[in-house]
DNA sequence: TCAGATATATCAGAACTCGATATATACATC
DNA sequence: GATGTATATATCGAGTTCTGATATATCTGA
């Protein structure tokens, strides 16, 4: 189980708000469920993350009720904050996703089996 | 210019050490030549984490007197301390390179296209 | 002599991490 | 109706990490 750090948790957030609007809860279970189980991304982390982002004006917010079957309709129940990407969002996931690709190419040249500096013709 | 975090300063640092011993300065310019400049890890960044690696019993270190061309033998001139990959460090670094490339493929299934959010329907 | 490169290292304010805690509703089972 | 688990959002605080600034000292070339 890998806890997922800033960079990587804002990538992955903004990534499954992509697919369509949705709320904390929900963002935690999809990102386990599409890690194969493996990314956790808990309540600690995600809630000041999402603030960060509506704050950066990355995502939009709106509350509603989840109301219970059969439940009075006057009653207060249960309310969910929903997320959904904002245009601006989906450039900063478009960057963001150039960024990790960047990087990945260039630890690359880390990654490689130790070569003993033999011919490297340009 | 991207300043390496933790993580990925390990890695990199350990993976410059397999290509045989280096020393602080030394080892902060093997980082940007290997990323094309693009990597940066500065003193504040770079002596922490060889001074945890060295508790780890990653790496090994020993001090080296920088002699002066012509200079006085006996004279005390500026010094090196050099960092030596241990067994240990080495196979440490097999296991951050693992754990690099499962992050990777775990990360694949959020960069993937997304379906088609960017709705075109009317 | 002066500037810039080499070389190691710490400091401190800011940011980040993450288990624990708080609050409340929903639902199934006993 | 009590009990436990899941749903749902959110903050706290001790610990860690980050990073520009600072300190110290040597070496090299103009």
């Amino acid at each position: 189980m890998l806890n997922l750090k800033q960079d990587h948790s804002t990538l992955v957030v903004l990534s499954v708000l992509a697919d369509g609007p949705s709320y904390g809860y929900a963002i935690t279970k999809a990102i386990a469920a599409k890690s194969d189980g493996h990314f956790k991304l808990t309540a600690s982390g995600m809630y000041p993350l999402l603030t960060k982002l509506e704050k950066q004006g990355l995502v939009t917010t709106s509350w509603e009720e989840v109301k219970a079957e059969g439940a009075d309709p006057d009653a207060s129940g249960r309310k969910r904050k929903w997320y959904t990407l904002s245009p601006k969002g989906r450039r900063q996931l478009d960057k963001h996703i150039e960024a990790h690709k960047q990087m990945q190419h260039l630890l690359d040249n880390f990654l490689a089996p130790t070569a003993t500096a033999t011919s490297t013709n340009t």
